[in-house]
RNA sequence: GCCGGAGUGGCGGAAUGGCAGACGCGGCGGACUCAAAAUCCGUUGGCCGCAAGGCCGUGAAGGUUCGACUCCUUUCUCCGGCACCA
């Protein structure tokens, strides 16, 4: 009796598959393609069983896949720029590169430990030259479309540390290495990508991607994108110095606007200045302006936080009711939207409602609630407690009292335009895209600064702009890279008169941007890729990953691909075609951390059950999309069944080896005794069923307790092969092996050999479940009354409706139960059940 | 505040209009053993009952239906996202 011992089974087919390169994928025009991939990792060093699953569910569908027969690309890479590598340095003195190598080494080692199914071949690695060139290769051509440029814009800054802050380092508005210390908002110039230039083609392509996506990234991305359509309204400014000061405010509800008492713009608006000038107070008025300037705040509390404001001294002009209006300041006006300012409809609009409180504001209401409306009075202002804002009809709003809301912004619209004092607009909430980093490891941005030409873009045959090694990073001041002269530097390539390069890297989100098409083409030194390899290979037809990605990287993604669409490089709109959302592994309710201190690391499981239990651990406990609670007594239950399929398999081994494939296959049903019957039944129900699973439900979970059934049936008191020929038994333990194999991989090949089988499971074909084998001959029929399950009885499989009914009737209990009762209604369902409805 | 998602035994979960609790974990009982581990067998939602059997039960309340975990309305709780976006 052999001993199952998954270290040694799975060191052995992890060589085997190694050495015969069976993953390895090539485009092949004539074959069906399956392009899956899970997210780009980023090389963190030590995984544990939370980074595994996004894995170990893609390579379940991998090798399902390609047993389907499809022409599988499963490729895999790391996210190597970023930070943590940086800090690593700051602290330890460790060079980025060799942190960012010593982790991709060790994962690595892990990945193919757990056997996962990729094309070793096409790793990349996106902080080498060759992949990072295609960073810069990209940033130029949007250069030259107008796609990327420079301006001046707020940032996170922390005093302390004299740089730049990601959004992400700062916490509860202070800088995450300094508790103590507000960030400041500093305007600094730039690099930006002209990502709103695509905010609409973002927005319609998602048809395209509606029944392949979770909805909740699709919604997620609409309000994210936020396209809202409004009116920019010019309210003329008086008593400015400059006459022709217009003040533009942009507004979804223009039919709201005779309600207009006050105009607001936000502290940091351009025209500040102006309407500043020539008053007696000015220097007051400005540091008012700054104080609120400096407390402009991100995030939650922005939404909590105390309306403050002050009055400019200045009056506009509605253009619509040419009443006079007071000009404000108001802390709740966002600069980066609209038009930074605002119209104050206090009657229509809860901020200004609570504005207009506050600073005793007076208003009128200009819209009344329509007649079907629970609010029964007319609205009057000084009995208000909050703003109406609902949609309503107008009054108190000359020639347009009478309309409707929906009217009154139509004609009040089309009336602006022809009166030249406004227009339609459409603002997007999407803003564009910053990717200038004050750091080190990350892709050298490829411009030249020339005194005499000004930007001048590195030529194409410069590239790589290399990142320079050996930099001595301390995490204080500007970028790391101005201080590295060699690098700084340079001649203009134009020109020729002395330069300066870029010293800000790029954002890492561009590495993810577009990896995968570079997963097609990995080692092309004369392009990103070969188009017509993206060709074979796209769209991705599986996306792997986790929800926190719902909205930047997919985001960023898509608009690199339309990019690159305009450029002529690959035909697709949409880069993904199904993308899944994995939950999360939880150990203790909490997500895995090391600082919780509750990570359960992959190697360790590995050797203390195996990888291929851990995989099976880790589809059974709980559907993918869930989040997923990692038990210690779950897996071992994973690891008992394991063990015993394998000693299932073993008793009868040496019985099965040399019966022929072809006396394996399918048996005719009515040959077949019925111990026969009971296991080709059983088997051909659960592939039926995977299948399902694998195909359409992915609900791995629910494969995996079908197996366990399945399972469950060949165990059994008396030897199996006692009551059932030997080709049966083998072709029943034939398909239980074929179905392990996405799950536990390595145990299958195994399993598989032990069957006498010389060639490797992964070329096999994933087997046709028989109807025929699969179909039960006799059901259990519920027989119920009013409802209430008040008997069974077996019957033929396909018994028409009426005797069905007639066995039902004639069920000795039935009949009892029925007796002296009023039928009113019988409903039968063939094979399933009959309800009997009596009056009462 | 707005937009999603979820709520089922002691636990993870199954069932998408037709027998609620598949499968696994845990528990209980037993076999094997000198003993233990491993393994195997049985049992395991609650209440009533010797039993046959009955009643209750999918967060709560209503509704649709012959029939609802599943569909609809209201509501509670938890999780996630967005949040002064004009």
């Amino acid at each position: 009796m052999a001993e199952y011992n998954p270290q040694a089974v799975e060191a052995k087919w992890r060589d085997t598959w190694d050495s015969l390169g069976v993953f390895n994928a090539d485009a092949d025009p004539s074959r069906p393609k399956y392009y899956l991939l899970e997210m780009l990792p980023y090389p963190s060093g030590t995984l544990h069983m939370g980074h595994m699953r996004n894995y170990t569910i893609g390579d379940a569908v991998a090798r399902y896949r390609r047993m389907r027969g499809f022409n599988v690309l499963h490729p895999i890479g790391w996210d190597a720029f970023g930070l943590p590598a940086e800090n690593a340095a700051i602290k330890r003195g460790t060079p980025p590169r060799d942190w960012t190598n010593a982790n991709i080494a060790q994962m690595k080692s892990v990945c193919r430990r757990f056997g996962f199914s990729y094309d070793w071949r096409r790793e990349i690695s996106t902080c080498e030259p060759e992949y990072y060139r295609w960073n810069q290769w990209f940033f130029l051509r949007m250069l030259e479309r107008g796609l990327a440029y420079r301006k001046r814009s707020l940032v996170n800054w922390c005093p302390k540390c004299q740089t730049v802050l990601a959004n992400e380092q700062v916490v509860d508005g202070c800088c995450w290495q300094h508790d103590d210390t507000p960030v400041e908002a500093k305007e600094i110039e730039q690099w930006f990508l002209r990502i709103t230039q695509y905010a609409d083609a973002l927005l319609d392509d998602m048809v395209e991607l509606e029944g392949g996506w979770p909805e909740r990234v699709l919604v997620m991305q609409r309000n994210w994108i936020g396209k809202s359509r409004g009116t920019r309204v010019r309210f003329p400014a008086e008593g400015a110095r400059d006459s022709k000061v217009q003040i533009e405010v942009f507004t979804t509800r223009v039919d709201t606007i005779f309600g207009a008492a006050a105009v607001i713009l936000s502290p940091a608006h351009a025209l500040l200045q102006t309407l500043f000038a020539g008053q007696p107070n000015h220097a007051k008025l400005e540091e008012e302006a700054a104080r609120l300037r400096a407390r402009i705040i991100r995030g939650a509390d922005l939404a909590t936080a105390e309306k403050e404001g002050f009055f400019t001294g200045r009056f506009a002009t509605n253009p619509f009711s040419g009443q006079k209006v007071p000009i404000w300041v108001g802390n709740f006006v966002l600069a980066e939207y609209g038009t930074g300012a605002v119209m104050a409809v206090p009657a229509h609009d809860q901020r200004d409602f609570e504005f207009a409180q506050k600073y005793k504001i007076a208003f009128p209401v200009v819209i009344q609630p329509v007649e079907s409306s629970p609010l029964r009075v007319p609205l009057k202002a000084d009995e208000m407690k909050e703003a109406f804002t609902d949609y309503g009809r107008l009054v108190n709003s000359g020639a347009y009292s009478g309309l409707t809301s929906e009217a009154a912004i139509e004609k009040m619209t089309a009336d602006a335009q022809t009166q030249g004092i406004g227009e339609a607009e459409t603002t997007y909430r999407l803003k564009d895209w910053g990717i200038s980093r004050q750091r080190y490891w990350g892709t050298p941005i490829p411009v030249i600064y020339c005194v005499q030409c000004g930007i001048v873009p590195v030529p194409d045959k410069e590239l790589p702009v290399r990142l320079p090694e050996n930099v001595l990073l301390t995490g204080q001041g500007q970028s790391p890279l101005a201080n590295v002269p060699a690098f700084v530097n340079v001649k203009c390539p134009k020109c020729g008169a002395p330069g300066r390069r870029e010293t800000d890297t790029m954002d890492t989100f561009i590495d993810s941007s577009w990896y995968f098409f570079r997963y097609t083409d990995p080692h092309n030194d004369r392009a990103p890729f070969d188009s017509a390899l993206v060709r074979y290979w796209f769209p991705i037809d599986q996306y792997i990953g986790g929800i926190e990605h719902a909205i930047l990287h997919l985001i960023y993604s898509r608009f690199f691909c339309k990019v690159m669409r305009d450029l002529g490089l690959v035909e697709i709109r949409e880069p993904v075609r199904r993308l899944f959302s994995q939950g999360m592994v939880l150990k203790d309710s909490a997500k895995m951390s090391k600082s919780k201190g509750n990570v359960v690391g992959a190697i360790d499981m590995a050797e203390k059950y195996g990888c291929d239990t851990a995989r099976m651990y880790t589809l059974f406990a709980a559907p993918p999309e869930k989040d997923l609670e990692w038990s210690e007594q779950g897996i071992e239950g994973c690891a008992r069944f394991l063990h015993r399929v394998f000693r299932l398999i073993d008793r009868y081994a040496q019985l099965l080896r040399d019966i022929s494939p072809r006396d394996s296959r399918p048996t005719k049903i009515s040959a077949a005794s019925e111990k026969e019957k009971i296991l080709l039944r059983k088997a051909h129900q659960t592939l039926r069923r995977v299948t399902a699973d694998f195909e359409a439900r992915w609900h791995f979970n629910t494969s995996v307790a079908l197996i366990m059934e399945l399972v469950n049936t060949l165990q059994d008191r008396e030897p199996l092969d006692k009551h059932a020929r030997p080709e049966v038994l083998k072709q029943v333990l034939e398909l239980l092996t074929v179905m392990l194999t996405p799950i536990a991989p390595h145990l299958a090949e195994e399993l598989w050999e032990m069957l006498g089988h010389k060639e490797s499971l992964h070329a096999e074909e994933w087997p046709q479940y028989s109807a025929e084998l699969a179909q039960e001959e006799q059901v259990e029929v519920v027989i119920q009354i009013n409802g209430r399950v008040r008997g069974r009885i077996c019957v033929d499989v396909g018994l028409p409706e009426e005797e069905l009914a007639e066995r039902a009737f004639a069920d000795p209990k039935i009949e009892q139960l029925l007796r002296g009762a009023r039928v009113v209604k019988r409903v039968v369902i063939p094979d399933k059940l009959v309800n009997v409805v009596v009056a009462q």
